[in-house]
DNA sequence: CTGAAAGCGCTAACAC
DNA sequence: GTGTTAGCGCTTTCAG
């Protein structure tokens, strides 16, 4: 009934106890024809050495925890699809992945578990630029690496969408269509003064690409909110009236522009167009015209995150891997060419409507 | 630098090694007194049991596995909020929460990996009506829940959504609202033969209920895109122009029924009422309108499903725990009172025209 | 190339 | 109440 242990497999192939272990790792070399007999054992027996002992005596659990900020903003498929692709990384590496979901400043917590020992390293998601965390990892001497980049990322390994180059990708996307009046709605105003790293990296990017062709950026703080979305849409076509194309941060914040885009009489993608930047291909598909949007690789991210962190783990002098992935981008209904701003309808005779009505 | 060990907490407790352990555990009782002296080492160490350590000698490893099938259709925020609950309530019942993604049917692979006795027990998720996973885990003998239910669960521990009810909840609003010719939108065929319980259960619980009142059952089975939502809406129609109010189980599929309802000129609420069975508001908030929804306790599930897989790892005369919670009616503004159907408009007027258009 | 034996840090008898 | 000690199943010196 209990699982066998390596002394059954020893005794069944007249060899040490050791011997086994040496086979089994590698660690030393096994004449072939002990070898054979060890392995003839072992699956006579259903062997499969067991975690914990190992783990134990090797000081080396072959566990990586996956930290993430527990229920947070803009946790989605995009992040889960992340998740999997991390485990089955760990997976195929002969590695293990534990779930510690951790409010941001839950350093306490994060040092008990880290002293457990139960971990060989930790993964990081949605840093911050000045993340607690990060430094905690560091000052206890974990191997770790991070999705996203804290503000000095010298010396550690990292894997990160590009943020500024798909901010970059898309606006020249929507360049191509001939639009000239392209708007920016990033997050929340307090995200980007908190230094979170897509808001921040893609403003930049925005910048750069408008005044590299030679426009004039014209962006907005938005909170992740369809309210917000129209609001904020709203005060910005007053201000701006020739804008016919947006490229938005939040997908919440997008679904409340197309309502009050709907509202003034507007078409999508005839009279405006809009590209979600770092959307799941689920998300986007789910409004009407399904959302032209730079798709994250996250199942990308999530593997190479892990990946890096094992080389960390099991090479010594490793070498430190530093990766920015672009989203991709993915046409669907809507972006189109540039309308004639003046040709297009004006609000007054739509009246206000709830999106419930 | 190393961790501090509970040999150091004796020596400086002055106690023997065992008497931590036994005042850690609470296995013993120990006098308040040494207890106190043991406690105060403890933190002026930041001592941590070494998890490895105390599963090898106990033989519990604290460590609860969530089995979930690798990126499969239907995984998204919902499912997301479920397992990091499960991680949370892991974690506050001083557990460790390891993530195996795993075909559905790649029992081989289960069996190693709990053959490696890393776990006390298992958590399985997107249980199908006939699942491999559960005959293995059985005979295997390692103590599991689930979420979700078998053919069969006379004798095993699970937390479910009660679709039945749910799907009855929801057609009962929409019989509320004066409908009469309510039709409900199941997923593909396919699905609903190879027993998917969702899919089987919603069914039955649309069949009682409009019988119970009285009304004619309509159903279709539909794909989980958007275009057979279009198709199946389409036929669907045809067959029966005065259904007023549908109920669907797919939101993808709803996309694809919300179009093809406008390119027919008709208007939601106003010419048609749609609930979406199991949804979660993130999802339900991205269309025009924002859908009315049977929202899944996602996080209870989760939550539920490791409290009764711990609980029957701790306690000896454990009783079975069988949960089946309804999802919770979010009215948006996809719902409204029934209209005349013959007042709706034909759809000859309006060309057929592709999403992207 | 192989074997013997000393731990890894803790739990749980078994003593007193 | 507390102390002593034999393992848990494996890795890894140290001897051959």
């Amino acid at each position: 009934m209990s699982a066998p242990t390596m002394e059954e497999v020893a005794r069944r192939a007249n060899v040490a106890l050791s011997t086994v272990s040496y086979a089994l790792n590698g660690t030393r070399p096994v004449s072939e024809e002990t070898r054979m007999r060890i392995w003839a054992a072992m699956d006579e027996l259903g062997y499969q050495p067991h975690a914990l002992a190992r783990g134990l005596a090797s000081k080396r659990s072959r566990i990586i925890a996956l930290l993430f900020p527990a229920l947070s903003r803009g946790f989605g498929a995009t992040e889960l699809e992340f998740v999997t692709a991390a485990a089955e990384a760990a997976q195929s590496r002969g590695y293990h992945l534990v779930l510690w979901p951790m409010e941001i400043h839950g350093v306490g917590d994060l040092q008990q578990l880290i002293r457990q020992s139960l971990v060989d390293g930790v993964l990081v998601m949605e840093v911050r630029l000045n993340d607690e965390r990060i430094e905690l990892l560091r000052r206890i001497g974990v191997p770790f690496s991070i999705i996203g980049r804290p503000a000095a990322p010298s010396d550690i390994g990292f894997a990160d969408i590009d943020f500024e180059q798909t901010t970059r990708d898309a606006v020249t996307y929507l360049v191509g269509l001939g639009h000239r009046q392209i708007a920016f709605l990033n997050h929340a105003e307090e995200s980007f003064n908190a230094g979170y790293g897509p808001s921040v990296r893609a403003a930049a990017g925005f910048e750069q690409v408008t005044r590299a062709a030679g426009l004039t950026p014209i962006s907005r703080f938005c909170g992740d909110t369809a309210l917000a979305g129209r609001e904020v849409f709203e005060e910005l076509i007053r201000a701006h009236p020739k804008v016919t194309a947006l490229a938005t941060m939040n997908e919440r914040a997008t679904v409340g522009v197309m309502q009050a885009a709907a509202e003034r009489g507007w078409r999508i993608p005839d009279d405006l167009s809009i590209v979600s930047l770092v959307s799941s291909a689920r998300v986007a598909e789910m409004t009407l015209p399904p959302l032209t949007a730079m798709t994250p690789p996250s199942a990308e991210l999530g593997q190479l995150g892990v990946e890096t962190l094992i080389d960390q783990l099991e090479e010594d002098n490793h070498e430190l891997v530093q990766r920015l992935l672009p989203c991709r981008l993915v046409v669907r209904g809507s972006t189109g060419p540039s309308p004639d701003p003046a040709l297009r309808s004006h609000p007054k005779s739509v009246p206000p409507q709830g999106p419930t009505g």
